[in-house]
DNA sequence: ATGCACCTTGTAGTAACTACAAGGTCAAGC
DNA sequence: GCTTGACCTTGTAGTTACTACAAGGTGCAT
């Protein structure tokens, strides 16, 4: 598959996808013989996990140690552990985080389904006590 | 209390607090007689809303849209439904997406506590179709 | 043989910060 | 009373993660 055709399956522009290639994220694929990338569905999937994380707020340093996980297969047990450990935290933050925001506005639209405007305890959904 | 503090509690730096104020996203707030910002708790609420949701990926935009809902409290049903769901609909996703990430790093640290690195599919919890 | 998708390198724009400089005010501590 | 640190302003410039476009070239289908 061809750059465009990724580009158009992924939703991730074709320059995007060269951008990642650039910022070694994503592999330089084999080149067809008219030197053309050669994409297939591993690159795909690859990509996809990329614009996934990224739109969940990972940054590319981030997720580039995700990858790393999946790639150094031959890598220490206490390595993967301890960084999957963190990154599981942040995970259940972000998902917590979320949650609180699901049910407020699912709070929101069910109050406007009986026409009681109600009060909007939005922010309140993510305000918790701060901790970086 | 004074930026500086704000900036302490929330985790925010000083210069993008006054930075979101400059963005209209959050109010600038009253000063004190010497013309030092004064934020009270709300502002704090606030702030960590923004800090919060910037962290899961929401751009200005959307947190603006999200901060609407709560500000704009003689607002029309309709408009605040139609806003509402959509958002849902992108926290659902993004819950979704977490999810299926929290159950792989799970599964990665319960095979190391066995010592039986097993293979990681840590790209596939996130790679399922594409939809934009 | 025309047009489109691809190739390269390079520059520059965007969003959302982050940093720092210059020049000034305010108030607490020595 | 004077220094020090936190604050004020305006302004410029750097960072990350793209995004866009230009110039000049290749491959290939119609």
């Amino acid at each position: 598959m061809r750059i465009g055709q990724l580009a158009r399956i992924t939703g991730v522009k074709s320059e995007t996808i060269r951008f990642y290639e650039r910022e070694g994220i994503l592999a330089a694929p084999p080149r067809t013989q008219a030197n053309y990338r050669d994409y297939g569905p591993a690159e795909e999937a690859r990509l996809n996990f990329i614009r996934r994380a990224r739109d969940l707020g990972f940054s590319m340093a981030r997720i580039r140690e995700l990858l790393d996980l999946s790639d150094d297969a031959d890598r220490s047990c206490a390595g993967i552990d301890a960084l999957a450990r963190s990154h599981l935290g942040e995970v259940e933050r972000k998902i917590a985080s979320l949650e609180a925001l699901r049910t407020e506005l699912g709070r929101m639209i069910a109050a406007c389904e009986q026409d009681t405007v109600g009060d909007c305890r939005i922010i309140d959904a993510l305000a918790g006590t701060a901790e970086p």
